[in-house]
DNA sequence: AGATTTCTAGGACAATCGTCCGACAAAGTC
DNA sequence: GACTTTGTCGGACGATTGTCCTAGAAATCT
């Protein structure tokens, strides 16, 4: 119970109030309320606001690190790692159609903010793309590796915004089957015919 | 100079506002001073600042509407107006990289704002997708047409969200060529192979 | 011209914001 | 036991927020 400890939990209440409801909406008083500490006593821990959100961003480059480091580690082909981050949607699909997905939200508010730290931000998308790229090099596609990986992003984001602003649950499973399709299409074997990526209903 | 045109201005600066700034982090006074107006003088116009926004999402509406009904009244088949809506990337890729698409960022921001207007934004896309889904359908896509549709918006934001977060052009080019690409690839025919949809770098 | 509606300016309001201070308790060091 | 470090508390600060009022200018109507 130290003050590591204490520092931890007002990073971890900080990450979730962000995602929950943005930056700038959340206020020192409510990450102080959710972690029950007096809202001076942040200045101890935090001089500025945006103290706080580099330590979150860390705090998320660090954990996605772990993720995917361990992903690469465990055993499965690289296909079956992209499906494993094509899952995400699949089961964080409850709080993405309320809040986003946390990346691509955060990015998008820094960006309208202006704000120093959007940089930052943007270093998860590029964890992702990287991870990604090597998987995808390693399916045998090193030729365009990076391509695919932007566009296994991009389909994510999409489904995400979409999701949260329709709420529509059989729209991520629909559009997260076809993207696993386009996803078997893309192993380069014997004959390159690939299967069509149109979304079925 | 009446109170009409007054009032236009307001919500044309609003508009730009929430669309540079967001919603939350644009202000009275910023409003206020974008038109060149005492800031107390809001409240004979406004009531309130979701009056504000009421209003915006209203001229959106408005706007977006008779953009699709004089695209679907010019000439051209479907697939080619279907390209028209998808050529908003390429055309104002600047500003998305900068602010995101104003669709999805608002519909975001109000999500997590938990607010109440947050129905009336997600609207917008309904329109496109209404509009999408009948291009769809006078393609001979009947069956899938709102699947389809829904693609189109999903990839669309997609690209949005990555183009901001990354600041990347030449992606943006890329993912719009691949996603003419797959939509020419919907076209049913006589053949009903379809071309991958991959990205090529 | 007088009367009435429409519009605007400037500021007050309570609340909240991020920031910061000074006093004090707990813990560890010498 | 004296002393320093570390962590916590409650409150104050100037600024800004959305909201709202009142007085007067401008325009319109009779």
């Amino acid at each position: 119970m130290g003050a590591a400890s204490t520092r931890q939990q007002i990073v971890e209440a900080a990450d979730r109030l962000f995602y929950e409801q943005g930056f700038e909406a959340t206020s020192f008083a409510d990450i102080a309320a959710a972690v029950r500490l007096s809202r001076g006593n942040f200045y101890y821990h935090f001089k500025t606001k945006d103290e706080i959100l580099g330590a979150v961003i860390a705090l998320r480059l660090t954990n996605t690190g772990r993720m995917l480091e361990a992903w690469e580690a465990g055993t499965g082909d690289p296909a079956q790692r992209i499906c494993s981050f094509i899952d995400i949607l699949v089961m964080n699909r409850a709080k993405i159609m309320l809040y986003g997905c946390p990346v691509g939200t955060l990015c998008n508010e820094l960006a309208k903010l202006d704000h120093v730290a959007k940089e930052d931000a943007a270093k998860l998308f590029t964890l992702f793309r990287e991870w990604l790229a090597r998987q995808f090099a390693a399916l045998g596609r090193e030729a365009d590796a990076d391509a695919l990986a932007m566009h296994v992003l991009m389909r994510s984001q999409g489904i995400a915004t979409l999701a949260t602003a329709l709420r529509d649950d059989a729209f991520i499973q629909r559009e997260v089957e076809d993207m696993r399709a386009w996803l078997e299409a893309q192993r380069p074997g014997p004959s390159r015919l690939k299967c069509p990526s149109s979304p079925q209903a």
